[in-house]
DNA sequence: ATTTAATTTTAGATTTGTCTAAAATAAAAT
DNA sequence: ATTTTATTTTAGACAAATCTAAAATTAAAT
């Protein structure tokens, strides 16, 4: 038997929404809060006290909140279940990475912890999601990989191409010429004092190399 | 895009329940359909009123109601996500047939057609879910398999078990020894006018012998 | 054919999540 | 340091889906 949800989808929105507006802004506001769900302030407002009833947030009235650990956990359960289902419907199913989160805001709200353990399992325990987001694992945790720009890429690192700075058509051509992507796996194998540019190698063997003003507009992540 | 639902899952729910109720019972009643969704006889007077307002159910009060065409097609294709989730738990994420009912009753009210046509070709079109009952396709029309028992099943054609009558200890003990369960493929092969006696075929291509007694009390579904 | 029993429906409340409009508080600007 | 503006919260209302208790209707039983 499934276990009854714990808590309502609308729950679930509200702590994925603190949660990812606390990643980028650090501060959340009521407003950012309404904004990011559609809502308008006094129902972010309502729902903030439910969620301190609930012991899910730290809340002071007008003076902010933040999610507690407990708020945390239960985000990132919901996170976690967001990503897997957009893996399994690009991987599986066959649909664009562009068209899946629609579908997975629905399917993260299924309860069962059984299934999303077993899809995992099924889909071979991924670590990112198609757009690149890390998938955190069934403790909550998730190994968020390193991001930095060529330049800062150890040697002998093997990383994955995760964003692009400068996307300027020419950029873009360049990049499209030496055969770098969002999601080409690569290696600095070495790097030239004299001016900064880099060699790199790809998973083909092939060696290219770049200058530094490539190498500072192409991001990377690696694990460690 | 998903397109938002066009019913809530409580809406949803009422359909499938009177669907199913319709069909083995012919007529339903109030209380029929509050003990079915463990509700309240009260509860489901004041859902019947809603449904009637969508055009989904005809209803005249005290005298009885029954689904509107359009009731029926929105029950059909609960049920048709119901069960093709069903097959997906079972067959890909290796769920036993009897724990998937529950964790399907949540899938069913993901919205996306796209999404449920696709799952559908993944699974390679499954004419029945992992308890033998009949998918609808998606323009709710489903090929009602024959059910007969074994003694009336036609020689040479394969059937796939799908329940059987007496289920005491004694005969379950008979059935797992002959290697004959829920979902297992048969053939008739020879039949015995003398006792009425069968001798089946597996696909493993082993023969066993079954009683008159044993014959009738497992019933078979197949195609035709 | 009445009376009794069962079923169904209404009336009025409750919960969850939302809303608008107004009030309270904090932040920004002069 | 006030005043103005923006943000946040309260107060009161609403829709969906449910409930209990009581009333209306139908069915069953004498």
């Amino acid at each position: 038997m499934t276990a009854a949800p714990k808590y309502s989808s609308s729950t679930e929105n509200y702590l994925k929404a603190i949660f990812h507006l606390q990643k980028s802004d650090g501060i959340v506001t009521t407003n950012d809060v309404a904004n990011e769900l559609q809502t308008r302030p006094a129902s972010v407002t309502d729902m903030l006290k439910k969620l301190k009833a609930q012991k899910l947030l730290l809340y002071e009235k007008y003076k902010g909140f933040k999610l507690s650990n407990e708020g945390r956990k239960v985000a990132l359960q919901i996170i976690r279940k967001h990503r897997l289902w957009e893996f399994f419907l690009v991987e599986k199913l066959n649909f664009g990475w562009d068209e899946v989160h629609e579908i997975a805001e629905e399917l993260e709200h299924i309860s069962s912890k059984k299934l999303i353990d077993r899809l995992d399992e099924y889909l071979g325990f991924p670590k990112s999601d198609p757009h690149g987001d890390p998938i955190p694992d069934s403790n909550g945790k998730f190994t968020l990989p390193k991001q930095v720009d060529l330049l800062n890429l150890p040697l002998n690192k093997v990383a994955e191409v995760s964003s692009i700075g400068d996307q300027s058509a020419e950029m873009l051509e360049l990049l499209g010429h030496k055969g770098i992507a969002l999601g080409t796996k690569v290696e600095v194998k070495k790097k030239f004092a004299f001016d900064n540019s880099l060699e790199l190698k790809f998973k083909n063997q092939l060696i290219v190399t770049v200058s530094e003003h490539v190498a500072k507009n192409v991001f990377v992540k690696y694990d460690e």
